[in-house]
DNA sequence: CTGAAAGCGCTAACAA
DNA sequence: TTGTTAGCGCTTTCAG
């Protein structure tokens, strides 16, 4: 069994409460203690129980993530740069992947309530009724990352997904394309869906260009269906000139299906994607993307569920919205220039 | 102040055994008692807090995960597979990612101690002294996946690296290459790094294939790293007709550094790749990979985790070796074929 | 500065 | 069947 508190007080000839004290670096200690305190636990190996220490402190250190799916190139560097931002401050990840598993989810955030993890981090919004009911009852920390649920009690860190949206249609509308397609995300998702489409929308509306329907299509975000959609797409007489995917993994996936089908990619039609993930460097031709600031998210969003935690009330305040940026790469043409 | 078990207790109108025995599905207890317990349960939305019980149950559930590269598409498909089957037994992970640095690996393996995680899985091979040491003194079960480090001690659950390399290499002879470039790992690796390149030699060997040292560069498994040394590949005069990369990360970037340099991928060179991420179906043209079966190791590390922890001597015994499969996509072609 | 003792919230003998 | 009681390993008053 390994050692404990009472096995160093033992050796060191002191009492426990001496031991944790210079456990947690109180300065009211005599050297000398300290030093055969120190010397005990060396020659013990001990190390102190985070579990009986979170007991008394109340307090786990431990954030619960849940994540949309780690596999995704969109969150996992999400995650990434949340790690890296709770690491810092001392603070440890719990991570539960829910693949469109509600009932996974469920169980997660009651697992998270039973650790009495510190906060809650989601990157999701497809809450039903028993979560957002759970959610509101659990007097835990929650911040959503790079989603907004409808529910406007949680904070959110995100984008304007509506003025990105906006820039990336009017970006292909500058670059000469009226034909534009849209490979959109889930409708019941405000923030990806309902925003983004709307954005897309308003900004061909606003130079007059009208709304063809059957260039307008929704995906899952996932390679498969842009590589899905952009073949329905195509089949449209007169087809796209340029489609606009709300993911980077669905413009990826509308540029294989526009491959495949033996067209080229920007000659024949341009695409830009959403996200900024590391897909775009990685394809070729190198993907245009409407970027959001990922890394920068994950970071924010620790940042500010830490200041929740510290029971910071301007923290819980209001969403947090970061700035999005249109990165040029290689898969946008101005319509009509002649090929190289 | 969270409802605790004393409370419930007190609305039941019975012990605080009772409840913990109805909270732990005992069976001997009355069926009216159980009722009132549950209601009671129900009134307060009362949750057991897993630190205490984890405190006397001396088991947290909780395993620890190091994981070099969140961000990569091999680890995030493992850990993925490793969340799934965790989850599945009731078990929550806590990862790490560690990005190259050994500082924070050392600090995370002494939280997971602390913490009392039940088991830990790692996922590189670069383990220094200090960590070593630390490793054979912790007496938590540790299991590596993927990987597989010096020290005989620690069970692996891996391919046959050199077997897989051998394979792949003498694929593309069967192709009729003879010019095989090869770009390799990190030689202070085992596994991925020195079997997989003995594999390459000796396949290469076997066919009466001169060794050519122009054609062998190392990476760091990276998609840049690839890129930048199949470029260094192409160089050579007479340059290689095919590429066997070590992961599919640095196959992917050999493609566009091929790619980049007018080259067509298979047409002027073939390339393969090695792990059997999801960037092969990804990619243009597809990318044939010696494929690791991910998701089973995943599966498989979690399995032979949770026997170890149930302290089943015959977990611990040894390694436990998938098989590796080539999956032909369309990045490579008969050598000398004529083009379409 | 140092130590005794009272919990943190729960489980598990041991009795009844 | 049910309850009493003693911890799990640590922190934290409160005295000294």
């Amino acid at each position: 069994m390994a050692p404990k508190i009472k096995d160093v007080a033992k050796i060191a000839g002191v009492s426990v409460t001496t031991v944790s004290r210079v456990l947690n670096g109180e300065k009211y200690v005599k050297d000398d203690l300290k030093a055969r305190v120190k010397q005990a636990i060396a020659e013990l190996g001990y190390t102190p129980s985070h579990i009986a220490r979170s007991l008394v402190r109340k307090k786990t250190n431990l954030i619960g993530v849940i994540v949309p799916d780690l596999t995704s190139s969109f969150y996992s560097t999400i995650l990434s740069s949340i790690e890296e931002t709770a690491s810092l401050s001392g603070y440890n990840l719990l991570v539960c992947n829910i693949i469109e598993d509600i009932e996974k989810e469920y169980k997660y955030l009651n697992v998270f309530n039973e650790m009495r993890v510190d906060g809650i981090i989601i990157m999701h919004e497809k809450l039903n009724e028993e979560i957002r009911d759970f959610l509101n009852k659990l007097d835990i920390p929650i911040i959503f990352s790079s989603v907004k649920p409808r529910d406007q009690k949680f904070v959110s860190v995100i984008i304007d997904d509506y003025a990105a949206a906006y820039d990336a249609t009017t970006y292909l509308i500058q670059l000469g394309h009226t034909r534009i397609g849209f490979i959109g995300g889930d409708m019941r998702d405000v923030t990806s869906g309902q925003n983004r489409y709307i954005g897309y929308r308003d900004a061909l509306t606003q130079a007059n260009i009208n709304i063809v329907e059957a260039y307008i299509k929704f995906g899952d975000y996932k390679i498969q269906s842009g590589y899905q959609l952009a073949k329905e797409l195509l089949a449209s007489e007169p087809c796209p000139t340029a489609i606009f995917a709300v993911s980077d993994d669905m413009a990826v996936g509308a540029m294989n299906g526009i491959h495949d089908l033996g067209f080229n990619v920007p000659d024949d039609i341009s695409v830009i994607g959403f996200d900024g993930s590391q897909l775009t460097e990685l394809v070729r031709p190198q993907l245009s993307s409407m970027e959001q600031p990922i890394q920068d998210m994950g970071k924010v969003t620790v940042e500010s569920l830490l200041d929740m935690i510290a029971g910071d009330a301007q923290a819980a305040a209001g969403d947090l919205i970061l700035k999005h940026k249109l990165v040029e790469r290689k898969s946008c043409k101005t319509y009509g220039a002649k090929e190289e």
